[in-house]
DNA sequence: AGTGTCGATGTCAGTCACTGTCATCCTCGG
DNA sequence: CCGAGGATGACAGTGACTGACATCGACACT
């Protein structure tokens, strides 16, 4: 690995959530974040395809989660169920750092640019639900309306849950959407 | 208005699916569609805050619709039946236009920025349509949950309904994948 | 030690999306 | 005939992102 200071990826985007917050997103240039983090802005382009990604870094590692719970799921469970163990299990990678998610989703909120592709990022994690409901038998397009679903809830119980000053747990946040959906009619 | 050839909105908007559909969206430059459309590239921009936005010029109307049908809807109606009114009638404005609809969604579909600017426009429709059940009393999270139940729905449908050979209405596509939600567990 | 491969980085030049500014030019009302 | 206003053209500038090429240092192999 590295002849040069170690572990450059973390280090920018540690960089870039500090300048973010410090003068926003679109003060901030590529070159600052590299800068500080003592790279070169090519570097940075190198580990992110775009500027918006160093906030985004962590969401492939919650898609194999969300994926592998619901493969791990029992195999009766019928699939909203089952794609809701998925998303719950995908939010435990968060649930023990609520302050950071506050932050983040406080930069995230106020930029359009940024909401648009955590929307991107939130379509990979309806895309892996649908994938492993359907390995589990489920038909479209009960498969892809259940990843709807609770990927909703998710979002749902996720906003709920970073504005929140007393951090509940993300999981029961979840949970008592879920029950107010199925509740729907 | 116009001193120049007037409509300059709408010849920008058919030269630029012309040329994203001959050379794919990120071989257009702004300038491209501009010179076709016989404006500057200024003048584009003017019109357009980015240059995929060109794609997504009706969707104000589809908001618009949606949640005035919602309200207009009966008092009585439980929330997501009140959602997918306001969806179906969103969706009634695109209903006569399948093969534009099914040419716009292929050039949308391989570009990963545009997908993007899709999710936003869908992230505008569930929040207009939280915003007409919350009118009509429905309270958090029940709003939001059955806003993004009904967009869900709206999705799964619209796709089926663009793959689609040979055109089914798409107010049925949506009944359908409707019906296929209420069934989940 | 000597050497060569290889992955990660630096350097540089270039394209294109997008913006601010100012001059210009119809069009309409007076 | 004249002035105000809205829309456009012309132009310069910033910043995101890319491609090509040189470099450096760890590691393996000899």
């Amino acid at each position: 690995m590295g002849r040069w200071e170690p572990d450059a990826r973390g280090r920018m985007i540690r960089a870039a959530v500090e300048l973010f917050g410090e003068r926003g997103f679109e003060q901030t240039t590529a070159g600052h974040i590299a800068e500080r983090a003592g790279v070169t802005e090519r570097t940075f382009f190198r580990h992110f395809t775009d500027k918006r990604e160093v906030l985004f870094d962590s969401t492939g590692a919650m898609d194999r989660v969300t994926r592998e719970a619901i493969e791990a799921a029992p195999a009766d469970l019928p699939p909203l169920s089952a794609a809701l163990v998925g998303v719950v299990a995908g939010g435990d990678l968060l649930a023990d750092r609520h302050e950071h998610a506050a932050r983040r989703s406080r930069i995230i909120e106020v930029n359009p640019g940024l909401r648009e592709r955590e929307l991107l990022k939130l379509a990979g994690m309806v895309t892996a639900t649908a994938d492993a409901l359907r390995a589990r038998g489920v038909a479209e397009p009960a498969a892809s309306l259940a990843a709807h679903s609770a990927v909703a809830v998710f979002q749902v119980a996720f906003a709920h849950w970073v504005s929140a000053e007393d951090p509940p747990a993300l999981a029961d946040c979840i949970e008592a959407a879920a029950a107010v959906l199925r509740a729907l009619e």
